[in-house]
DNA sequence: GAAAATAAATCTATCAGGAGGTAGGGTGGG
DNA sequence: CCCACCCTACCTCCTGATAGATTTATTTTC
């Protein structure tokens, strides 16, 4: 069994995923939680320290996945497929990665957690990184900018791509796109 | 001197770019534009109704725009350079495209605003293609998939490297991340 | 051209509903 | 006993929205 922290956080991550960071509400969460809403402002006093710790969290799980996919035994295109595939798999349920949600309405956030996502896609990016430096390296990929620069320009794109993919096309638009973007750097 | 029903349409597209859509509120538009509240709903009824008209007037000034760019007598990557400086702008000012924060907050729009976003982002895409479609004639582009898909995936990458660059490491970034992009399909 | 009628635009006042948030009372396990 | 957890009840503020009076333009009529 779950304990309720994790519940909440749970259910408020994917209405935000699914409707934007200012279109849920705690009478939301608490609905489908099934607890009462005072009863998540015990865990959470206020709405910014639910947002903090759901990035907070969004930042360690989702760098460790990436990690995982970038140290698999695999060329470097397959793992930025497998990187895509993970944007994919959150698109397949008409969700946004929560950098790209929340991102979209940073102005509404408080500072903390307005640090906590630059944070996070710093991070991100830092991880990207690593697999660019390692196709140039064995040879799959031919960059013309610093494996830097590129990561966070593959990055950027997935959370674009998400957003028009959801309102147009769908998981095909998507997956189609991708393709173009890794091809691009794949060597022939 | 403008009418009001102009102004509330700036004043609108300006708060959402920078707000989002949902934090974005008949209050604010009137505060600024100087008028009260209902009169607002005199000239947009329901909240629906003026983001139909944004849409459907994004839609237009941005295809014309965006259209003027690509008529130019200039080579295409200068073409898509210059396509991107229009996001550049935006960003200048922390303003996201409409087509971006609106559709991070797809799921909360009524049907009719839907489908004007999905209209925006296919003729959009469409404009976009006849640039990939000269370039490859003049071959300063060298694509591996259709005008079409790279339309759209270019479409894509803006929308998300706004969000991005506002959010870590603004326009700087946004910038070099272009470049990375319209270099990998330019013709060496 | 002045007056009257019509239409358009803005106002004040108000509403119901939902937002985030608080106070304080149970209740059950270490 | 105490502390974590959840509850009921309530508050304030803001949201989109409506009704109806008032003002401002525009047009029609004499």
């Amino acid at each position: 069994m779950k304990d309720t922290r994790t519940e909440i956080l749970d259910v408020a991550e994917d209405l935000i995923q699914r409707m934007g960071i200012n279109a849920m509400s705690y009478k939301h969460i608490s609905d489908i939680v099934g607890i009462k809403k005072p009863s998540i402002h015990h865990h959470f006093p206020k709405k910014e320290n639910l947002v903090e710790a759901l990035l907070e969290r969004c930042h360690i799980v989702y760098g460790d996945r990436y990690k995982a996919i970038i140290d698999r035994p695999e060329t470097t295109p397959k793992k930025l497929r497998l990187l895509a595939g993970v944007f994919e798999e959150g698109l397949r349920s008409g969700k946004l990665c929560l950098v790209g949600t929340i991102g979209s309405d940073l102005i509404t956030l408080q500072d903390k957690s307005r640090l906590i996502l630059e944070q996070t896609i710093d991070s991100t990016v830092s991880i990207y990184t690593k697999a660019f430096m390692q196709g140039e390296e064995e040879g799959s990929l031919v960059l013309r900018d610093t494996p830097q620069t590129v990561a966070f320009t593959f990055f950027s794109f997935m959370i674009g791509a998400q957003i028009t993919a959801r309102a147009h096309g769908g998981i095909k638009s998507f997956h189609k796109a991708t393709e173009v973007i890794i091809s691009s750097w794949e060597a022939r």
